[in-house]
Parts: C-alpha cells; structure tokens; sequence
RNA sequence: CGGGGCGUAGCGCAGCCUGGUAGCGCAUCUGCUUUGGGAGCAGAGGGCCGGGGGUUCGAAUCCCUCCGCCCCGACCA
C-alpha cells in the first residue's frame, strides 16, 4: 500500500517557464520527472511508475511473438566500421573512446548488435524464423532536443529485429509486429493510426509508422478514418475534383500574353478571370545527387505543379533521386529558366532526358496529365502563356506524385463518387515497423543454410516503439480533448496508480479508518491504489491527485457516516455516491 | 549550425534602460486559528544575482568572454 504521506511527489503549483507543451508541464508539474540537461531526464518515482507500466505491456504482447534481449549500450566501433554506418551516421551518434584509445559508441540502435549475434549463432534455416527484441536505453546526441520528453537525447525504446529465410517468412515476422503494435498501443489507451511511411533511401521495402494526432507532433499525416487509408504526408495522396480546363483562345495554341506586374497565382488568376487551378506553378531547386561513388553534385530541377497545389520536397527528392534540396537564386534561374521568379513556366525549356542526364530536369506533377488550355508563365519578365497543353507545348524529364495533399481532398482509396475527407494534422511518432532487407547481412556477413544446403542471407526487418513517447503522447492526448479543467489524466493502464483515495480529514478517526480499510480492500481487488492520508486541507488533496492524473478518485468524507463514499472518474468528469462495500465492483464495472 | 529569447531564493517573476551591495507572490519552518477544491493571522529561514574577466570609489545593473536552458528553422535509422 503506497502512502501519499510517505512519498516523494513533488507538485508544483507553477509550471517551469521553460515547459511549453502540455505534456512536459504536466510531467513536470506532476513531479513525474526532473530535467538534468537539453533533453536528458529523470523518472522520478510517479514518472517510473508509469514507465514501468508501459513496458509490462510492451514485454506481454512482445513475448508472444518473441524473445527479450539485454544488449548493450556501450559499443566497439569495429562494428559500425563494418555496417559503413560509423561514417554516415554522423553527428548524432554519441562517441568516446577508452582509456586505450579505442573507438567506442552509445548505441542509438542496434542492428549491428542484433546481426552480429546472428552471424556468429545463426547456422540453419530450421533456426527460423527468430524475434529477438530488447527494452533499452537509447542515446541520440540529437542537434534540438525539444517538447520535454518528446525529443531527447536519451531515451526508452523497445526495438527488435526478426531474422527469416525469406521474404514470405518477413512478411510474416512483420505482420505479427503489426498486430502486437496495435494491440500494446490499444492497451495503453492510445488513439493512433498506422501511417504509410517514405521508407527513405535505403531501399526497405515496407514500412509503417504508428502515430497519434497531436498538435506537439513532429510529423504531419494524412488519413481518412471511413476508408482506412493513412499516410505520412510525405507519402501521402489524395484523389482530386475535376477541374473544368478553360476553353482556348485564338488559334489554340500558345498564345504569349502581356502581363505586367503579375507575377503571384492570385494576381495571374485575377488578371486572367481564371481558378488557380487552371495555372501552371513554377517551383525552381537545385538538388544535390550523390553518385555510386558518393561524389555530390547540384543539378537543376525546376518542378511544375498546379498553381493551387504545394511542393512535397521528400517527394520531390526522391523523383530526382537527390539528398538534398535548395530553392535556385537568381542567377541560377537567369541561367536554366531565363526567367525572373514570377513568370517561370514550362514552355520551351530543354528538358534533360533522364534524371540521370546532365541538364535541366523538369518534373511535372501528375496531377496536371491531361490538363488542357493552361496558363502559365512565359520565361519572360512580365509575359505568360495561355492555352498551354503538357505534353503537347512541352516536354518533362519526371512525371510524378510530387505535391503536398490537402485537408479536405478525397483519400485516394475511396470509391468513386464516396466522399472520405483526409484530415492533415500534427502527430508523433511512437513506433515505426521496417522491413529492413539484407543491408545488415549482408553488410556483416550474416549467412544460415537453406533446405538445400546452400548459404542464404537471413533477411531482416526491425522494429521500435519510443517508450516515453507512449506516455507523452496519452499526455497530450488528453490535454487535447480537454474536457478536463483540471488537466490531463492518464489512461488507467499507464497510470502510476489507478485510484487514489483521498480521505478529506484524516484527523477524524472514523474517514482515516474508513479510507485505509477501503484502500486494503481496493488492494485485495487487484487495484492499484494509491492512499492520501496526508494531513491537508480537502481541497489541496483534491487539487493533487487531479494534477498528478490518476484517473479515478474516491473521497471518502462525510458521507461515509451513511457507509456512502464519492467515485470522482476524471474520464466522465462524473462523481457518484458509492455504498462502501460496493466500490471494488463499482471500480471494477468502469 | 543559422535566427531569437532567457539565466536574480525550490517555482513564477520584478529590479537592469538611468550603477550605491536585492525585492514580491507561491512554497518551506514555528505558533495559534481553520478543515470538501491549492486557508487566515503572526513570526522565521533561505540568494556567490549562471561562471570568468574588465570599467568604476562602488556592478544584479555598463563592456568583453565563456557556459547553460528554451523557442523558430536546418536536421531527425
């Protein structure tokens, strides 16, 4: 039985100024944690707590998929030599070095460590499949730590890694990871949704990111709850509305219109009595593209989307193959469009063959295939074009999925004529699944027999949830919903404690005996109770445990005269008088 | 790494511009009263004003420098 008296939870009426989020203030207004430097923290004992509540329900639905590990933390380079990733990961891998001199690392992942024990043991297919999985800490040296614990530099995380002889048995490996997601996140009281994520230019084949809609997200995401479909916006689609094209002018061709001073979509639209939509946009970049030898060069891209639509620049590089992306200076588009800013467009432009050509690429977004009579920008200081047609007035290196989707655009999976809204927002990240490949076999040198007796490369998948994230993301989660006035609760599944009793004056011998009887039965029941038996006022006590979130409270005040005690459920906002012998079953019921 | 802000008692802040050796609220401790939503009165303790250097008779205050923290951006297997 856990004595309020007698522990250590050190309330703050105030907020430190240097909390923003609501999480963070109420992580550190609960006296959940205390911050030691950017983006490292203690747990102080509600904080573990808590902690220790998600890992129980991370390691349940973990073990009956896999095994638990204990790597550890401390890392021989040698190791990140040989994967190539003691090079690429850069800045944000932590390094030090012994007293010998030798390179070390904190891991911030541990593939390498996982492929390494499966090299060495791993001998036969009939040794697969394997999922090996740990509960450990992770260390970033992240450039902005930021939002309390939602981006620190050390951290909880439970990763695991499954090893198959192919890639059916991935695909199965990677399913049960799926279902054990849904169901630990499920448990700990989450609303997420699993999003289609930019695997990146590694190469994986697959990989969904698990999230929670929350303005302190890092990420925005698309989703459409009817239809099912989600996306990280970097990969996100949408199925547009018809746009009625304009009639032509003239002859139907191209036709070079004076247009001084027009250079924004709205002026162009205004000054033509045209949609926004019924003009050609201009974005102009270099990108950086590396070659197999990973020498970095700039090409010139100059990219062509719907004038009401935005670039998706992860999209975009990944069309043109690139690391990294710069908006073109003036110079440069004198030099590749001959145009000022403003009156860029497509028409005339030698476009490179391939993304691989020297040259200027040109990529189209697809949503202008088909699009006729459009306006565009002629190049030309003051001039655009009207009855523009793509493919018949000019000629692109890419053409692809490279703008942003919009709130409110239909998911692209809805039947046609279905309306199924996206919603865009926010969210965090609190697991990613990964089919990772044979990078880290291969890399390695992970090798197991088959049935015929030939070598084959274990092929891989790797999986992380961010433990804090978990409790974070319930934080704001429910500040969000704000139904609340007295703040965020937990879910009861990650609370620190379930139920608190509060006696109201534990000065009178009859409630102090009545509250520690009821909480000894509460304990009996199977709950975890927490007994505020200090010797405060009713309502700091009241004030307390509502701050610290616990999502149930009983009061046990004057009507336990009549044998009636209050159940206050934060979740309802509701409070009920409850016959004493009848609160475990009422507690149980809710 | 670029831009911005901040650092004064446990927390929230004022004082700095215009130099004269520190103050308010909350919290803490003692006593009395109070006891269902962060009580009242009386009293008390607590600060190397982030560190170092400089200017000055004198620096929380002005100047230089370092450190730390927060926010925006860049970055983020």
């Amino acid at each position: 039985m856990h004595r309020w008296s007698k522990l250590f939870i050190p309330t703050l009426r105030e907020a430190p100024s240097d909390a923003e989020v609501a999480s963070h203030k109420f992580l550190l207004r609960a006296g959940y944690v205390r911050q030691l430097g950017a983006g490292i923290y203690s747990y102080l004992f509600l904080g573990q707590r808590s902690i220790q509540k998600i890992t129980a329900i991370v390691r349940e639905e973990m073990d009956r998929i896999g095994q638990e590990f204990l790597l550890p933390a401390l890392l021989p380079a040698d190791l990140w030599q040989q994967s190539g990733r003691w090079t690429t990961m850069g800045q944000n891998m932590f390094r030090l070095q012994d007293r010998k001199g030798a390179d070390l690392c904190l891991g911030m992942t541990h593939e390498e460590v996982m492929t390494d024990i499966a090299r060495k043991e791993l001998r036969s297919y009939k040794q697969l499949p394997q999922i090996w999985y740990q509960i450990q800490t992770k260390f970033r040296d992240e450039p902005r730590p930021k939002a309390g614990l939602l981006r620190v530099r050390q951290f909880l995380m439970k990763d695991s890694y499954s090893f198959d002889i192919d890639q059916d048995g991935l695909d199965r490996s990677y399913n049960l990871h799926d279902a054990a997601y849904c169901a630990i996140f499920t448990r700990c009281g989450l609303e997420f949704v699993a999003v289609e994520a930019d695997s990146g230019a590694m190469g994986g084949s697959q990989s969904q990111e698990f999230m929670v809609y929350t303005e302190a997200g890092e990420d925005l995401i698309a989703s459409n709850v009817e239809t099912g479909y989600a996306a990280n916006i970097e990969k996100a689609t949408s199925r547009l509305a018809p746009i009625d094209d304009l009639q032509p002018t003239g002859d139907g061709q191209p036709e070079l219109v004076h247009t001084p001073g027009v250079a924004a979509i709205a002026d162009v639209a205004a000054f033509f009595g045209i949609l926004p939509a019924q003009d050609i946009k201009c974005v102009a970049y270099m990108a950086e593209v590396r070659d197999a030898a990973g020498k970095s060069a700039w090409k010139p891209v100059a990219a062509f989307l719907r004038g009401d639509h935005s670039v998706n620049e992860t999209k975009l590089l990944g069309t043109v193959q690139g690391v990294e992306l710069r908006t073109m200076n003036g110079d440069e588009l004198a030099q590749w469009l001959q145009g000022p800013a403003g009156y860029l467009g497509p028409v005339g432009l030698a476009a490179a063959k391939t993304i691989t050509d020297a040259g200027l690429l040109v990529v189209v977004d697809s949503a202008l295939e088909g699009r006729r009579n459009l306006v565009c920008g002629a190049n030309k200081l003051d001039y655009h074009f009207r009855n523009v047609c793509p493919g018949r007035d000019f000629d692109w290196t890419a053409l692809a999925d490279i703008r942003n989707a919009n709130e409110g655009e239909d998911a692209p999976n809805a039947p046609e004529g279905v309306a199924a809204p996206l919603r865009i927002g926010k969210a965090v990240e609190i697991g990613h699944i990964f089919k990772l490949g044979y990078r880290y076999a291969e890399a390695l040198g992970a090798r197991v027999l088959d049935q015929n007796g030939k070598e084959k490369m274990p092929i891989m998948g790797c999986y992380g949830i961010g433990i804090e994230r978990i409790l974070t993301a319930a934080i704001e989660q429910s500040a969000t919903r704000g139904t609340d006035p007295n703040g965020p609760w937990l879910p009861r599944s990650i609370a620190p404690f379930e139920v608190v009793v509060t006696i109201t004056n534990v000065r009178d011998e009859a409630l102090l005996a009545a509250g520690e009887h009821l909480a000894n039965q509460l304990e009996a029941a199977g709950f975890d109770v927490l007994l505020d038996d200090r010797d405060e006022r009713a309502g700091v006590k009241f004030k307390d445990a509502d701050l610290v979130g616990i999502p149930l409270r009983i009061n046990v005040g004057k009507k336990v005269a009549d044998g009636f005690v209050e159940v206050v459920d934060r979740a309802t906002g509701t409070t009920q008088d409850v016959a004493l012998d009848a609160v475990a079953a009422h507690v149980s019921a809710l």
